[in-house]
DNA sequence: CATTAGATCGTCT
DNA sequence: GACGATCTAATGA
């Protein structure tokens, strides 16, 4: 299936919503997107890994839309993200949740400690370990095997609040980038940034 | 359902 | 050396 890269092209904030209901293939399992978040580039978003320019993690931020920029974090966790803007500018859309409308019984095999089906691609690492994506599939196309991506004939109805887990000036209400599907079950909690202990 | 603690290590300063 | 675009298990109401 083809992808339109000239909708990729616009800032992650503009396609994001464009993003929900899309669906994507990977390894056995196929995912109807319900839940994103959008991060950009240039030094406008604190929230983004972008935010201080290239490094060697981000660096398929940068790179052409339509790619998959894959992360390691919390020491062991893998997020996905769909990569958006023009090459040479960063700007991402985190997947953050989803409904298996393939391969349950694959993705099982992978999160074995999900209480229900609805868990399965609920929150971005495991909608990541559900689709059997690793850091390996860093800067992969998603247009091209491994990956199948078809992005939905009519734009969804979708909300917006602010982005979840974000901590510092990127998070909170100045920065509502969070978009998801009205009434889906495989949209995670909203959780505010976990304040930093004491000490 | 809500809250909390612990896990665990690559990345960037 | 500190922190993180998180998750799970455990505990309490």
């Amino acid at each position: 299936m083809s992808v339109d890269r000239a909708l990729l092209e616009q800032p992650a904030t503009q396609v994001a919503p464009l993003l929900l209901g899309a669906v994507l293939t990977h390894a056995g399992v196929t995912l109807r997107i319900t839940e994103v978040e959008a991060y950009l580039g240039g030094g406008v978003d604190p929230g983004s890994h972008a935010f201080r320019g290239q490094t060697r993690r981000n660096t398929s931020m940068f790179g052409p839309p339509g790619r998959l920029y894959a992360y390691f974090t919390y020491g062991m966790h893998v997020c996905a993200n769909v990569v958006c803007s023009p090459d040479g500018e960063a700007s991402a859309v985190l997947l953050r949740g989803g409904e298996i409308v393939d391969g349950i019984a694959e993705a099982r095999l992978r999160r074995t400690s999900a209480a229900s089906d609805r868990d399965l691609a609920r929150g971005p690492a495991r909608l990541t370990r559900a689709l059997g994506i690793g850091l390996g599939d860093d800067g992969l196309d998603l247009a091209l095997p491994p990956f199948e991506l078809t992005l939905p004939a009519e734009p969804s109805e979708f909300l917006t609040g602010p982005r979840t887990g974000v901590r510092g000036d990127g998070g909170g209400a100045g920065f509502p980038w969070r978009f998801w599907m009205p009434a889906e079950a495989s949209v995670s909690p909203y959780r505010p940034a976990a304040p930093r202990p004491p000490k």
